[in-house]
DNA sequence: CTGAAAGCGCTAACAA
DNA sequence: TTGTTAGCGCTTTCAG
């Protein structure tokens, strides 16, 4: 064992060590170019015997092309984004691109600085979530020149491409559904996060739905921080115990939705007679409870896939459809009548 | 506005625009050396004006300097890991490193893939779940050179230093209190998982505190797929169909653990009076169940602080301890008696 | 405080 | 099939 430099191995190493061109070596280990088998198989044993792993940078720089794919999503924690991440690395698994993982947590200041940062390292395309960005991001967006897929959402304009489900029109869809179902006395239960805008264009799909039907919202409730499913209890507690009339609680989630679900079941209370429930997510984890709540899918994995799919295509120099729009369908469980 | 150029900007076109050394506005861009108030503006605007984003390939190649942190983890639907990830980016943000995630599917294959790929990225560090690693695997970290922190687990030997808990020891630790509480006819339920070697250590540190109390474990049921928390009923429901004498249910993990639960209550059955129940992780997402099950924490976000510590600290030249080992502590909840 | 020159480790493009 | 020559866009180093 020689004494150990600092410095890691080089194309330069391997190449004395096998008595073959760099160029050579670096056909070998890309796979590139006519190579004769017997040399092929001689660089190939003496990288593996010095360790030798290469420099994508000087390598990125040199050809001018990264196999990386930045994705921008708000959050980790949240369920809904290690699925579109699923689907995403689902797709790009059958090619050369690697999905790079950047997060905002809702805040515009940190995805401008999140895009930023991924962006200066040249990435071969963009997945980002949702249609509002600061008018630096969509600038900064507009300019990289590469592929850019808007997630999640398709009720605006994209700045390339997008892909998602229209939330305004899913709110009216569980709107009609419920008013269908004879609800009257309707009561909303959401985050307080004026930065989620998929979440405020359900509640305004939502609202304008009840308003044809001649229906206004009764009461509302708004939580922020803490478990999910524990603040779901309290808020379903505290907005009954304020507008006992309530006949229906539509839920901005489907955590805090299962957690409405458990406290009415605990009070014995008779869903979805006396109260018809509903959330949004159609989240996996919720099998499993007493009841099935009523929500919607928000083709959190199909978005990544297809979002992915774009990326890809337009990395081949194909020119796909740029928009995508995915339709979910209420699903009505348990929590609410079904007509 | 000019005619679009595909090749995005570089520091000079930046330099032309400014009518300064490319060097200087190098300098001006990274804050370094000192340059006049007055061309740092300059440059400043016209970097601004021009919308220019730094090639970091670039820089990093020039600078022998990536800001980048290699995070390997097996998943990230798992609920636990993205807790780490938020400790890891919690202390990162202070610093200029930036974690980039890769997932490996508990696959040790995938692990090696995945390695190789950032390690071929010349990361400033690499966090890593787990002690367990193929050879070729431990090979690379350990000729990388780099601070290489293994994550979730102290029962074996780092190849650099080590964050975690020990399983073995949260193993043994619940067997005894199960024991001290009186239980004796004690099932197991856990995932179908041989590569989960955390859980198997938990087993195995299980196993042998009760055979310490001269007790054996009576029945088990192991499950694969599917949604956590209906799995935990159905597993449940057989296991006590098939051995109807266990008086102790011990789960792998909260989930199918909080599953189990919502059956037993379901069939009225005595929690934790005929019946006790645990599991693990201190999945915070279940707190608003009707009770609370018993658990132990895993420390996740710890577990991420601090190995992030250890790769900033190391990152500036420092020499931390490389062996930190967190204990965490049983929650009784509602479902195991105190004594 | 500012600039010029020389690479970082690799690959594109050509030559042999 | 293999090798040679120029860079990729930046930063380091040294000189003004």
């Amino acid at each position: 064992m020689a004494a150990d430099d600092k410095r890691s191995l080089t194309l330069r190493d391997v190449s004395e060590a096998s008595g073959v061109s760099e160029m050579t070596v670096s056909r070998v280990l890309r796979n590139r170019g006519d190579v004769s088998q017997a040399t092929r198989e001689r660089v190939l044993l003496v990288a593996k015997e010095l360790g030798y792993v290469p420099n994508k940078i000087a390598g990125a720089l040199a050809s001018q092309r990264v196999n990386l794919v930045a994705v921008i999503i708000p959050s980790l924690s949240n369920m809904v984004f290690p699925e579109v991440l699923s689907g995403i690395s689902h797709v790009l698994e059958e090619t050369e691109l690697q999905p790079v993982v950047g997060v905002t947590d809702y805040l515009p200041e940190k995805e401008e600085r999140v895009l930023y940062e991924m962006l200066s390292w040249r990435p071969s395309g963009v997945i980002i979530a949702g249609l509002e960005h600061s008018d630096a991001s969509r600038a900064m967006l507009q300019a990289s020149g590469i592929p850019v897929v808007e997630i999640m959402d398709v009720d605006g304009k994209p700045v390339d491409a997008m892909v998602g489900i229209s939330h305004r029109r899913a709110g009216r869809e569980m709107a009609r559904a419920i008013l269908k179902a004879g609800y009257r006395n309707i009561g909303f239960l959401g985050t307080k996060m004026p930065l989620d805008h998929r979440a405020r264009k359900r509640f305004e799909g939502f609202t304008e739905a009840l308003a044809k039907g001649g229906v206004e919202i009764m009461d509302q409730e708004f939580y922020s921080g803490g478990s999910a499913l524990a603040k779901g209890r309290e808020m379903t507690k505290t907005i009954l115990d304020r507008s006992p009339e309530l006949d229906f609680l539509y839920y901005s989630n489907d955590l805090i939705g299962a957690g409405g679900l458990l406290y009415l079941l605990d009070q014995g209370i008779d869903i979805p007679g006396r109260i018809g429930l509903a959330g949004f997510n159609g989240v996996e984890l919720l099998q499993g409870l007493p009841r099935q709540l009523a929500t919607m899918d928000a083709c959190r994995r199909e978005c990544g896939l297809r979002a992915a799919e774009i990326i890809a295509a337009r990395v081949r120099g194909e020119t796909p459809d740029p928009v995508v729009e995915l339709t979910p369908k209420i699903s009505y469980g348990d929590t609410l009548k079904r007509r």
